[in-house]
DNA sequence: TTGAAAGCGCTAACAG
DNA sequence: CTGTTAGCGCTTTCAA
């Protein structure tokens, strides 16, 4: 370290600075201001390219912020302008695919408009969910934009935001529909055509590994099987619908309750990827074949789906985009607070794959 | 949103508050004060049960913050205390399992020291790695967690932090070893003991797809799959040792390359998820057995380790224990800045599963 | 026991 | 063209 501090001086001098004793983290106006002999709003002025700073001065003072590569510091910015540009971004995991991909979707237009994003995990609890939701707000983010965990059915927490008028877009699982934007897909209709393309294959009986029913993806989904089942002229068997949260435990469980019925089901389509893989396990365990005695269809990303065996049929996001969308809807909450919620619904697409095609 | 006025007026009254109008985001020490009728450095006072302040006085106070649900403004105690209680984390992706993984380990140190993580994927390119400690530094970050990306090989964003004395820890992948604690796993001996699987189940054609040359975790291993070559008396053939970079189009061309060889590996390890799930879909796509043909294990996580068919061999970390140290070597150098910089050394588990074994 | 004032870094209104 | 001042929310002397 001694050698770090014998470069650093060496560098001090070079530039032949006064301030820029050791220990100093950061530079600021007033040291710029010391520095050259003016004042501090000269500094400011000069750096925000004011006309009436003289072109020499301030040609100076922004050689001299970029030698000593000031930055200006957002504590005192966001004191000052009461905004943090911050956004709480809180997500089910982090571990899947879907979610990192949205978050790479919103941290670009985070970044074009200025924007951190602060990203939490809700863990799938409801419990660490509240926790995220008062973290952000106590670090000042300047809204959230949040994909409900498989738990919330209350959503007090969220209410407090909306009364406070505080910047708020749901995504995928959404809840509140008329009065916070969301971005979510068109689930109903994925439902409906996964059930359609089971049938198309030949399949007849057909079973859905549902989520949470708390879970507006659930429900809709649902409809869609419904929806499905009714346009295909196939009865609804309440034994086909099962719900199980989105661990693979509760999964295998669940996947094991249709197994073990009296008349199997031929065909099953689950509601994540936790879900499905877990399907595919224990369907494999019991030593019976995909898609040959089992289909199976499932919500997940291009990635996993390629990686098991049989390759995976399923419906993809588009996830990126999701992420785009919803930050859109943000900022326009942040520009035009006065915008009614508006809620926008992308496509999905149906990729067919060997796990469902005889 | 008229109803959700009229409730926030009711909540207002009822609480007989002359403050909280309508778009007030947060409260502050002044409406505390002014509400009761005390100076400002009364109720921060109050707040902090400084014994000065008359019982009473304290009580009433803190019944009125806890009502209005008061939380300190993080950006003026920033400002003040010159410190942020924030800590950077960069890691080169946030979908594997491994560095989500880690981070929860993180975040549970920081959350027991009242910090928070400011997280931000480098997405293994030395640009965006760059970009994220300009971008964290600016936001006043106290130090860094960090995971090299694959293409770092020069320092210098790095250098700059050593030499102002800004916390910083590295995990895994690492440099400056001197100068900067860090938290590795045993990788020598991890590569090491892959060799000896391979070599206790009859292989002797024994390939290593290597990560990118410059990384740590890349020499290390080399240097374990040299030494395990030795003693079990086997010759190192350099057309069996290939390196690639950590993405699936890289692996699947390296593996592709092992697989024309004149005299193909009987055996392959590879170095992370993407790598080895790459090599088992090439190795597969050419009709080759796994493990008849080709044995094969990899560095993965449990979960996907045993969602491909067959069940994936291979070394697993101690994830969450890899944040546990990575954070508190953090916290070591906030509370302690003259501690020398120390290694930890974590040890990795050798999972026997059925792509490895005849 | 409490209040007034300064200062953390910054901008903007107001003076010169 | 440039400096002085006030204030964002908070703690902490110093005064009373």
């Amino acid at each position: 370290m001694g050698l770090l501090y014998f470069l650093l001086s060496l560098f001090t001098e070079l530039l032949g600075l006064k301030i820029m004793e050791k220990g100093k983290r950061h530079i600021s106006l007033k040291d710029l201001a010391q520095e050259i002999g003016v004042s501090i709003s000269t500094v400011s002025r000069a750096l925000n390219n004011h006309p009436d700073i003289s072109p020499e001065v301030t040609r100076k003072i922004q050689k001299l912020a970029a030698e000593m590569n000031y930055t200006p510091n957002p504590l005192a910015m966001g004191l000052l302008k009461q905004a943090t540009r911050t956004i709480g971004v809180i997500v089910p995991d982090l571990v899947t695919h879907f979610y990192s991909s949205i978050i790479s979707g919103i941290e670009q237009v985070a970044e074009e408009k200025g924007y951190f994003i602060l990203i939490a995990s809700s863990n799938e609890t409801l419990e660490k969910e509240i926790k995220a939701v008062d973290n952000l707000m106590k670090t000042r983010v300047e809204g959230l934009i949040v994909c409900l965990s498989q738990e919330t059915e209350n959503y007090d927490h969220f209410d407090r935001l909306i009364r406070n008028n505080i910047p708020l877009v749901f995504f995928d699982r959404i809840c509140r529909k008329d009065e916070v934007p969301s971005v979510v897909v068109d689930d109903v209709d994925a439902g409906k055509r996964i059930t359609l393309h089971f049938f198309e294959n030949g399949f007849r009986k057909i079973a859905y590994l549902a989520g949470p029913e708390n879970l507006s993806i659930s429900q809709e989904r649902t409809q869609g099987y419904l929806a499905g089942l009714k346009s295909c002229g196939l009865n609804f068997r309440p034994e086909f619908l099962v719900h199980c949260n989105m661990s693979s435990e509760d999964a295998t469980k669940a996947t094991s309750q249709l197994l073990d019925l009296p008349e199997k089901p031929d065909s099953i389509f689950g509601i994540n990827d936790y879900v499905v893989f877990a399907a595919m396990k224990e369907i494999k365990r019991r030593g019976l074949r995909i898609p040959e005695d089992i289909a199976l269809v499932g919500f997940t990303d291009e990635f996993h789906s390629t990686l098991v065996d049989p390759e995976l049929t399923s419906v993809t996001h588009p996830t990126f985009d999701f992420g785009l969308e919803a930050a859109r809807l943000f900022f326009r909450q942040i520009e035009h607070p006065e915008t009614k919620p508006e809620q926008v619904v992308l496509k999905t697409k149906l990729v067919v794959r060997k796990s469902s095609v005889k």
